[in-house]
DNA sequence: ACCCTGTGGGGA
DNA sequence: CCCCACAGGGTC
């Protein structure tokens, strides 16, 4: 039997990141488990914390151990599996024990410290005071006075108290308002005591359900009691015992048309009762799916189903990249493999991007799998979350499909992960902890001797070449390839438009001539174009043509961005605010413009070169609504629009029989971001675009515009060459040194004071560089032979001010398996303590996406 | 993070 | 001489 817990708290610091221990009192014993939440005195105050582990012995002196004062949920939150990813994650991407198992719990668990006030007993006080005792006037005197005028309503407060059990300050104050001071003086001396609780964010949701409490004779006989004044009562009982089940009290009312007095009396007089039920609240619980049936595999799915059905029948830990072009139908592999993993007894989890987690998407699995899916994404209230979540913890459901937290789903018996779209950003999480869900999952799979599959029409180049190479330190994927669409429908044929030569003849227009014709012809045919800006990221600024002020705000280096419906200025990243201006407020020039995301300005441009087109724009301003999304989409797809205008959103996933035409507007946009993976992002959204037209019996066309056609991205892209691609863009990145030929961390640091900061970024490198040295790890990444380590920095941050605060960074690159996170990690909060200044923040983002 | 303790400067 | 401000350190 153990008596001690080991506890990561609650509490976000550097010098709280470490267990606790804790005595475990006798009545826990049973049920504290590894991955329990408790509350547990910490200080002064009562905080959440997890347990980690559980033990016989301490380090620790008996005496100076706390007792864990309450076990807050019977079933643990995290299995231990969860709670050892845990520590893997903060060691990975090093960030702190408590923020790693949060991250893994829905929000409603995460509980805050409540106080509340209670009777004390005399015999359980400091000093023996007594209830009336006012003699000794020591401290507060008026006060006093006042508890002696009015003794009748402080022993009425005590009395309340003694009844009532602990209650929240707010509530008595709210029950006796302005006797603040007087319940003050009650706690001094002790009359009254403070507690502390953790109380959730959430409860279980219950509904009150009404069954008959009567059967057989006795059924009779109580039917036959009823006066005639009580025939409603009567009604009531008869069409219980008619339903035989309990039934929902709001369901009861309404059919019957009764009122709840009416159903309690009933009870009252013991022929019914009324009980709390636990429910799940369900998002899509008034949606019907349809149920669709395993489809027969083409030769080429079927190659790739017999391979992972293989590993899941044994029960061996494998990692595939399913490669399969625009359309080849990864999905019904996905699914297929599903079915194979629950019919073993065990668990699926299946992970897409959020953005792409449309209803049409979920239906292609509550379709399949019917009840047993549980779905988890942002959408959700945190009340649906929660008890999503819960399905999947109490083994309610065997498949979660969501987003990249889905790849926690606390499933007993996990038996495959599938990654769709594993090339998305967006399975790296920007905020602590930063951690990436691909790798996250190859771990847990590990764990469980799952099988995971990473699928992509377009897989990341770290995936590929870990696939191809079979070399690398952490995942070999076995490589299997889609290169067919199923019969019927062809790629279609891109086009690149070379913008230069347009201008060259005089077209100044947005569209070339070639794009222009095509949207005219569609128009006149009753067909659909879907045109494409892909400017990654924000947005509208605010610029005087006369003097070329442009409105910033005044705390980040960042223009503020324009939002149309409150026509004010926000800041993306501190969130000041400011009307917009009307003129320049620097030079008084009215010509002070707003330069759109290009979307609205594509959106002015087409409607005045095409008459009476219709359009529907997409993009960040027009999907703020919940549910919006869907409804542009149900209009463009009722052909009550010619043109569909968007940003990366419309580039997924969507399947429209009518749009044969598709036309990118800039492809160069994404292509002149500086980031090293700007060509690998640029293929992809051509890739994902282009594949939106012709997918039905009409033939596809797509345009792309670009002002620098000959670039291997643009080119191999509309050739649907992914290979060459690879080849090329392989060929750049080992020539420059990076990822997948090494590995990232950038190192942000941040500090009001830019000299201070200046100082601290340049005395961390060269401690970093020191460090590494000594353990005889520096050497030129150049070479790619052999391991590697090299840092570069420190320089401004490309946002080199957010909210008043200066940011300098540095970006490590290495090679080989050497705890380079550690390192980075020991010399930053070296740098930390060595400062001893509160102000300094250090952020390290491993494998960082956004090299930001 | 939060809260306690100790030191030191400034005001009466 | 006292009070408040702020720095420093600990939390099982």
């Amino acid at each position: 039997m153990y008596t001690i817990a080991k506890v990561i708290v609650d509490v976000p610091s550097r010098e709280t990141d470490r267990p606790f221990d804790y005595l475990i009192p006798e009545s826990m014993r049973d049920w504290i488990e590894v991955g329990s939440r408790v509350a547990v005195p910490f200080g002064r105050r009562t905080v959440q914390g997890f347990v980690i582990s559980l033990e016989h012995e301490s380090s620790l002196d008996r005496s100076r151990m706390k007792k864990i004062q309450e076990l807050l949920d019977h079933l643990p939150p995290l299995p231990p599996d969860l709670v050892e990813l845990a520590e893997w994650m903060s060691r990975e991407y090093a960030c702190s024990t408590i923020s790693s198992l949060q991250a893994m719990i829905p929000s409603a668990l995460k509980g805050k410290a409540e106080r509340y006030i209670s009777y004390a007993e005399p015999d359980e006080r400091p000093e023996g005071e007594s209830e009336g005792s006012v003699e000794d006037g020591t401290g507060t005197e008026g006060l006093f006075s006042l508890s002696l005028l009015q003794p009748a309503e402080e022993s009425e407060i005590i009395e309340y108290v003694k009844a009532a059990g602990p209650v929240t300050f707010t509530h008595l104050d709210a029950r006796y308002p302005g006797r603040g001071a007087m319940i003050k003086g009650l706690m001094k001396r002790g009359v009254l005591t403070e507690s502390q609780a953790i109380k959730d964010k959430l409860r279980i949701k219950t509904v009150k359900t009404v069954s008959a409490a009567v059967a057989g004779e006795e059924a009779e006989e109580a039917l036959a009691s009823f006066t005639a004044q009580a025939r409603r009562q009567r009604e009531v009982l008869a069409f219980l015992l008619e339903v035989q089940i309990p039934i929902g009290m709001q369901e009861l009312l309404t059919t019957l048309g009764v009122t709840a007095g009416t159903v309690k009396k009933l009870a009252e007089k013991g022929f019914a009762v009324i009980e709390d039920v636990e429910v799940f609240r369900d998002p899509y619980k008034d949606r019907r799916f349809k149920p669709t049936a395993p489809l027969t595999l083409t030769p080429e799915q079927q190659v790739a189903f017999d391979h992972i059905a293989g590993r899941l029948d044994s029960h061996e830990h494998g990692v595939f990249l399913l490669h399969g072009v625009t359309g080849s139908g990864k999905t019904e592999v996905y699914l297929q493999a599903i079915q194979r993993c629950i019919s073993e007894g065990r668990q699926a989890i299946v992970l897409v991007p959020e953005i792409s987690l449309t209803p049409q998407m979920v239906e292609r699995f509550k379709g399949r799998f019917g009840d047993k899916v549980a779905v988890l994404h942002s959408r959700l209230s945190g009340g649906e979350r929660y008890d999503e979540w819960r399905k999947i913890r109490e083994g309610k459901v065997e498949v979660a499909v969501g987003a990249r937290s889905a790849v926690f789903a606390p499933f007993p018996n996990l038996g495959l992960i599938v990654m769709d779209e594993e090339h998305e950003t967006s399975y790296k999480q920007e905020e602590t902890p930063k951690y990436h869900a691909r790798n996250v999952s190859v771990r847990r799979a590990a764990q469980h001797d799952a099988v995971v599959i990473l699928g992509s029409a377009t897989p990341s180049l770290e995936s590929y070449h870990a696939a191809r190479s079979q070399a690398s330190d952490d995942f070999a994927p076995v490589l299997l390839e889609m290169k067919m669409r199923p019969a019927g429908s062809e790629l279609p044929v891109v086009r690149i438009v070379d913008m230069r030569e347009e201008l060259k003849d005089g077209n100044r227009s947005m569209f070339s001539r070639d794009l222009h014709q095509g949207i005219v012809a569609r128009m006149e045919r009753g067909e659909q174009t879907v045109l494409f800006l892909n400017r990654r990221g924000f947005s509208t600024f605010v610029m005087c043509r006369t003097c070329g002020y442009v409105a910033g705000c005044p705390e980040c280096d960042i223009s503020l961005t324009y939002h149309q419906k409150s026509n004010n200025l926000r800041c993306h990243y501190c969130g000041y605010s400011e009307p917009a201006p009307s003129v320049c407020p620097e030079c008084g020039s009215e010509h002070i413009r707003y330069f759109g995301t290009g979307t609205q300005r594509v959106e002015g441009e087409l409607a005045k070169l095409f008459p009476g087109i219709r359009v529907i724009r997409m993009d960040v301003d027009t999907t703020v609504e919940k549910g919006s999304h869907e409804k542009l989409l149900n209009a463009f797809r009722e052909k009550k629009a010619d043109v569909l205008l968007g940003t990366q959103m419309v580039a997924k996933g969507l399947d429209f029989p009518d749009v044969t035409l598709v036309g990118v507007i800039a492809a160069d946009s994404s292509l002149n971001f500086p980031d090293f993976r700007a060509a690998e992002k640029t293929f992809q959204l051509l890739t994902q675009v282009a594949g939106r037209a012709g997918r039905h019996h009409l033939p596809g066309e797509v345009f792309v515009q670009s002002y620098t056609p000959d670039h291997y991205s643009i080119i191999h892209a509309s050739r649907h060459d992914y290979l060459s691609f690879v080849r090329d863009e392989l060929k750049h990145r080992r020539t420059l040194g990076y990822p997948p030929y090494c590995r990232l961390i950038l190192v942000t640091m941040t500090h009001e004071n830019l000299q201070i900061l200046v100082r601290m970024a340049e005395n961390f490198v060269s401690d970093l560089r020191g460090k590494a040295q000594q353990k005889g790890w520096f050497g030129g990444l150049d070479r790619f032979t052999s391991d590697a380590f090299d840092i570069l920095g420190p320089i401004a941050s490309p946002i080199p001010r957010i909210k008043n605060r200066y940011r300098f960074q540095c970006m490590v690159k290495y090679r080989g398996a050497m705890d380079a996170v550690q390192l980075v990690r020991d010399v930053s909060n070296l740098t930390l303590e060595h400062l001893k200044d509160a102000s300094l923040q250090i952020s390290i983002d491993v494998d960082p996406q956004m090299l930001m």
